[in-house]
DNA sequence: AAGTGGTCTAGACCACAGG
DNA sequence: CTGTGGTCTAGACCACTTC
């Protein structure tokens, strides 16, 4: 205790004590002094080693958690379970404009829907089985109510059909219309996207020339059971966009 | 002091004290209790509250910033800058397959390689300025070293032009090469997908004729300080390949 | 039963922001 | 200068795992 901050003696940073632990244990794991699986010092004895509390070391492990070489169970211990940090990179969306990427002032507008039964085609499209009811709602999103954007087939499982007289009120996108409408909540969206040549139909709702070449949007929407409700399909002229994703190495670490 | 624990009095689940201070506050926040940009009580004023020591109500306050409804600043205090914690979507990527999306067991095979000035179009797609020099290499990928993939050219800035010596030994992703090879750290990736269709050349190079409808990735590769110092552009025929994204729904809050 | 990590208290000193 | 949050100590009881 007669030393409760060395940081004036201190080379550089005046790192926090925690932040000294974590890095001094992770260069041992990483250094192979202690090996995958095996498990680390108990918080007592590390404690004792690096003359700290035990507040100060659980900061530390607590880093090393983070940044995923350890991971801590009540009753057993801390467990090396990599031996470098991982790196991960990340897609971090901060709103929901950024998984549609459309500008809040474009809207969809509604061409028709009807319910419809799965054929084998769309029962895989949709990754449900044939024979099942689905409601499909066939749209333009118009940029400014006028310039056009691309065509979407919605599906949503027939018992949110009404969410279809919602569509186009304002720019919310319609899984948030199910979402509020029908208290579901979205865990989990799969983004699928692939090239493909226009039909003649689409093609001249768009007014590009047939069999122009299109980027294809699929969006599954899985509510919190991982059970699709909302499967979204939408159709790209080339040249009038491109899909893009932002990733960043993890922040982890210390 | 009396009560260290009243669990076996509380209803329903057995919650951390600081689990339950969190609860209260984020629905303080959320029903307007405290408004945005709002400073919450000091943690003194909270300990008395809650009866709590300061540990169990940084706890809580903890829980609060991570998902995002306040941010603390030593000196200043604790300010609410979200009345609803965020729910964000984000796609992990835990290994580096899942950026590029092809199987360990395809390769690139060098077709050609050659230092280019960069002309307008070009400095565009690397994002530089025109006449610049970079190092463009020419490859296919290969599944099982017969099945074409698709076609990738590959820029790198030329100081780094030698990792065309180490492409093709394993399925070690290029941009790996020159992070190993030139000690550089990545810490962004932009992915830009477009569609488009196939130049005469790389169709015959695929054996898939010409005009062909293609997916387009596009993958710039930032170093530590931002700066672009790869750029892949693969091109792939509709039919062989789909990108897919996988988006979760942040675990935050409590 | 013994030992682990999870929670919690009541103190303390410090760096920083603000008037 | 005062008060904030950031770091840290030395205790304590508990839930859980393992033997």
């Amino acid at each position: 205790m007669a030393e409760t901050k060395i940081n004036k003696a201190s080379a550089s940073a005046v790192l926090p004590r925690y932040l000294e632990v974590a890095g001094v244990l992770q260069r041992e794991i990483e250094s192979g002094l202690f090996v995958l699986e095996q498990l680390l010092p108990t918080e007592q004895a590390l404690c004792q080693r690096f003359s700290a509390s035990r507040f100060t070391i659980r900061e530390a492990l607590k880093r090393l958690m983070d940044n995923g070489m350890v991971n801590r169970r009540q009753g057993s211990g801390t467990r090396v379970i990599a031996t470098r940090p991982s790196e991960n990179f990340v897609q971090q969306l901060d709103t929901i404009d950024e998984l549609l990427q459309y500008s809040t002032d474009t809207r969809l507008s509604v061409i028709n829907n009807e319910t419809v039964t799965t054929d084998i085609a769309l029962a895989s499209m949709l990754q449900s089985s044939s024979g099942e009811d689905w409601h499909k709602i066939e749209s333009l999103r118009l940029l400014n109510d006028q310039q056009k954007i691309c065509w979407t087939d919605i599906y949503v499982r027939p018992e949110y059909k009404s969410v279809v007289n919602y569509i186009g009120k304002d720019s919310t996108p319609v899984f948030k219309l199910v979402e509020n409408h029908f208290g579901i909540i979205s865990r989990e969206v799969n983004v699928q996207i692939q090239a493909g040549s226009m039909s003649k139909q689409h093609a001249q709702a768009l007014s590009v020339e047939e069999e122009t070449p299109m980027l294809i949007v699929i969006r599954r929407y899985h509510d919190e059971n991982g059970r699709i409700y909302e499967v979204s399909v939408s159709e790209h002229p080339a040249e009038r966009f491109s899909y893009s994703i932002n990733l960043t190495k993890q922040i982890k670490g210390n």
